[in-house]
DNA sequence: GTCTATAGATTGATAGAC
DNA sequence: GTCTATCAATCTATAGAC
């Protein structure tokens, strides 16, 4: 019988410092040495583990998108339930608030998941193909049943409107997931609202008044 | 004297080469090998010319980044004039269509420009300290007037809401710079409207609605 | 200016001892 | 499971012939 207190403990520490060093320096520019010699584990570990550098990124993804991702959907899947109840439409920014407010809820839960949000914020314009498959893999089920949400909202905008206005919003909130990319090119005085719920009231403010009234 | 017609023509070839390769594999997935082979010229070529591998980067940025932002400077500077000269506030919609405008007809006037626009839609949020860096010293003096047209546009507004509302545009424009990034995740009937002004007007009325009336 | 050849450093992965 | 040692395959950059 293997020691699965040692194994679970290594993994651990192996996705840890995978986790930060992705975040950092990206996935070729972060070498299995960087890692295992962050984690303090042998190099021969990743690939003992987790078969290859890129299983590992699969694994990093894996590990926060999972719970992420359960969360988003139990969210959306309230606000379809409610509206449904009440025989009204679904409210648009009761939509989107369930896609980003767990999102950047989470991204302030702990170093991790930050660095974990700072990958996947990439993922979706990366040029390494490994990063934007594995991501897009774990993204695709939710990303369908939002935009079916939107869908709902708007049953009768066009389609090709309204998915372009969804992307738009998922665009935007962009720079709330990296924010020392919002922090570049501001002015000197900036300061980020240090509510979390603040900054959210100014992304579906915007998102919202954006996908406007829309019924035409 | 140097033979100025093949230095010139080599260093096009390793310009068009290397910028297409960056598009599609990033700087770090890129190596001198292939671009060289890729320009059918040999492989000291690169550090002949541009001296490194970053300074090539940097060139490539240049060539194309020089000639769009004197564009955009120069519409942005149309409607600020005329607004000065009707004495009535510039419009955010002419502000940012200022900005989205000559991007989007920039990436649409040749195959490389179409990949230069892919490089730096990615290059805010690129892991790559080199390209992040040396965008952001392309884009800055760019950034810095268009946040202060807004400003301009929007006297009363809290700044930081303006500077994050003016992020969230900017970041709307994303899924339009690089097109096969807003193919994925589609609907499969989707089609991206094939007029140019047609996609810019979706962007724009989002934008200025998300901007609204603003004056709270 | 262009070329070949190669230096010098790094990389992901693995074989095999413990 | 962990470790050392190492392989084979990269890479950027450059020296020096033409």
């Amino acid at each position: 019988m293997v020691n699965q207190h040692a194994t679970a403990a290594t993994k651990a520490r192996i996705l840890d410092a995978a986790e930060n060093l992705f975040a950092d320096n990206g996935f070729r520019g972060t070498t299995l040495r960087a890692i295992t010699t962050k984690a303090g584990v042998n190099l021969a570990a990743v690939n003992y583990h987790f078969g290859s550098k890129e299983d590992l990124l699969a694994a990093v993804l894996d590990r926060r998108l999972g719970p992420l991702n359960r969360q988003r959907l139990a969210k959306l899947d309230q606000v379809l339930a409610a509206a449904a109840k009440t025989g009204r439409l679904p409210a648009p920014r009761d939509i989107l608030h369930a896609f980003f407010e767990p999102t950047l809820r989470f991204r302030e839960s702990e170093p991790g998941a930050r660095a974990c949000i700072t990958i996947i914020t990439r993922a979706i314009t990366s040029a390494e193909t490994i990063v934007r498959d594995e991501f897009l893999k774990q993204i695709e089920p939710m990303g369908r049943r939002l935009l079916a949400a939107m869908q709902a909202a708007y049953p009768g905008l066009p389609s090709h409107k309204l998915y372009m206005q969804t992307r738009f919003c998922l665009a935007a909130m962009q720079p709330l997931m990296m924010e020392d990319n919002m922090a570049r090119m501001a002015p000197p005085d900036f300061k980020l609202p240090h509510e979390l719920d603040r900054q959210l009231d100014i992304l579906l403010d915007f998102c919202c008044q954006g996908l406007g009234n829309n019924h035409d």
